[in-house]
RNA sequence: GCGGGAGUAGCUCAUUUGGUAGAGCGAUAGCCUUCCAAGCUAUAGGUGGCGAGUUCGAGCCUCGUCUCCCGCUCCA
């Protein structure tokens, strides 16, 4: 099943046939890497943060939630790295397909042109590349490049594309563009001007945050905080349908520890975060960990929990042991303190263990990674010839909680006081979850277009309830059916739901 | 970003060398009443991804552009 582009596609076109998810203004011919989630999709999304922030949120009392703001103080950039790791220039070669960075080529130049002796022209080049990289101007580089003959390492040729900047941040204007000064001289001695970005990750309206839930929510450490949100990234290649998005949502928890205890709590982390993906019915054989050998500058482990899509194992989940280095970071540039006093007695010593800046593990779920793994995992196409008739059907075996439908509800025929019957088992059952009401097409007909949807459970109204309050329910995955009372509906489906 | 493939109705596809688009399924309405799709009738739905060019005439040829998929690349 691994590698199946035919499955993944289709999988694809079920979920736009279907109201799971659509193309972004679609009929302006899209955005690209963009998406938008449909009716039946909208509610698969909801119901999977319901489970995620149930599991972290309300099973467990040293968790609390959060929803911070999409835009942040642009210095929160500064302080985590974004704006320093990812605003350089780039150039490709187009035989070797190999990008280099502006300056490093240039530089690598000046380098060579030292070796040989030539010291002077050397500086004058390097001036030249600062300058140029002062303000911006692309083309000059390029010219820059092209007047010194510089070769592509790989294929020795010279023949570049033109210059582009790949920021991963979405950029934008705050308050009046017009009338707000441009201020002067920030601590870095650079411009600063009104320009605010759309936040790459949620983690950072965490970290700001710190201090705040830990003293108005009185959280002693280990604690965590939890988040779900949107976050921007303006991807160079964005591709594969929801799987990499220029906007995406991401279900993430900071947990805030004891220096010295990173270990432990990112092994329990682990252990937790695999655990949940399992009480959703997914085999562990589907899913495996893959441990970070290059690790980012904020992180001392990381893991990645990958699950086998139709593409192959892809990263779903990331956790990472981020050391204190992003509230540390937040402490120099803010020039606020970010530590917390531990009142309790280490033993080695036998006084508090006092102030720190706490260590920090962070699991961090893409939402949309998650909605795409659910529909891969519940997709299938079954047949169902016999050798009369030939016959299939598509079903999504959607966890019942996850469902977007719980309960259709089927009058067998629309007369003789059917639909009456069925409409107020609808009444009933649709303040405690969602139902969906279906009298058009032959009963058959509307099983499948409930099983092409998930719904776990549909009931059909025929002539025998009216005589003794009984209905037929039909099970999606088996497609087996009983007779059950009308009233012992509501707990059925209840019980399926809550697990 | 580079290379490859694709784009005709909601879906799957057809339209013989360029002569102004059809079918099945689906949808909607009605009939029938039947516990696992494909009974009957009617209706709606397409400026052929978009934009130029060649031509008397373009879904078909040329160019551009957008979007999607695959490989490479990238990925805190």
């Amino acid at each position: 099943m691994a590698n199946d582009p035919n499955r993944f596609q289709a999988i694809i076109s079920h979920c736009k046939e279907y109201g799971f998810i659509f193309p972004s203004s679609e009929i302006y011919d899209g955005l690209q890497a963009v998406y938008d989630y449909g009716q039946w999709g909208s509610e698969l999304k909801k119901n999977i943060k319901d489970y995620w922030w149930k599991s972290m949120v309300q099973l467990n009392d040293n968790i609390v939630g959060i929803d911070a703001a999409i835009f942040m103080h642009p210095t929160t950039w500064k302080a985590s790295g974004h704006v320093d790791n990812f605003n350089d220039p780039m150039i490709d070669n187009k035989d070797s397909k190999k990008r280099y960075r502006v300056d490093h080529l240039i530089e690598a130049q000046a380098e060579q042109m030292r070796t040989d002796g030539r010291l002077d022209e050397a500086d004058v080049l390097i001036d030249r590349m600062d300058q140029l990289l002062a303000t911006d101007d692309f083309e000059g580089l390029k010219k820059l490049i092209v007047e010194q003959n510089i070769k592509c390492a790989i294929s020795g040729t010279t023949n570049w594309t033109d210059i582009r900047q790949f920021n991963l941040m979405f950029a934008t204007e705050f308050g009046s563009v017009a009338e707000t000064p441009v201020k002067k001289g920030s601590e870095n001695g650079e411009e600063e001007n009104n320009k605010v970005y759309l936040r790459p990750e949620t983690a950072q309206g965490i970290f700001v945050n710190f201090l705040n839930v830990q003293k108005s929510g009185r959280m002693k450490i280990p604690f965590g905080i939890a988040q779900i949100g949107k976050a921007f990234r303006n991807e160079i290649v964005a591709r594969q349908f929801i799987f990499r998005m220029r906007e995406f949502e991401q279900m993430e928890m900071q947990f805030f520890i004891r220096p010295g205890t990173q270990k432990e709590w990112y092994e329990h982390w682990k252990t937790e975060r695999m655990k949940w993906h399992e009480s959703l019915g997914i085999p562990r054989d589907k899913y495996r960990f893959h441990d970070h050998v290059k690790l980012a500058h904020y992180a001392d482990a990381a893991c990645d929990i990958e699950y086998e899509f139709p593409i192959g194992f892809k990263e779903v989940e990331g956790i990472h042991s981020r050391t204190d280095f992003d509230l540390k970071q937040h402490q120099e540039f803010s020039k606020k303190k970010q530590q917390y006093f531990d009142n309790d007695i280490d033993p080695a010593t036998g006084k508090a263990f006092g102030n720190y800046i706490p260590y920090v593990i962070e699991t961090s779920i893409g939402l949309d990674r998650m909605f795409l793994l659910v529909i891969s995992q519940a997709y299938e196409e079954q047949d169902l010839s016999t050798a009369e008739k030939k016959d299939d059907r598509v079903v999504l075996k959607l966890p019942a909680m996850l469902a977007p439908i719980k309960l259709a509800i089927l009058p067998l025929v629309k007369k003789d006081g059917l639909p009456e019957i069925a409409r107020k088992i609808m009444d009933d059952c649709k303040g405690s979850f969602y139902c969906f009401y279906e009298e058009k097409d032959t009963i058959g007909k509307r099983y499948r277009r409930m099983d092409a949807l998930g719904t776990p459970f549909c009931v059909t109204v025929d002539q025998q309830t009216k005589e003794d309050n009984t209905v037929t329910i039909r099970y999606r995955d088996t497609m087996e059916q009983e007779r059950i009372p009308i009233d012992s509906i509501k707990e059925k489906v209840l019980q399926a739901i809550e697990r």
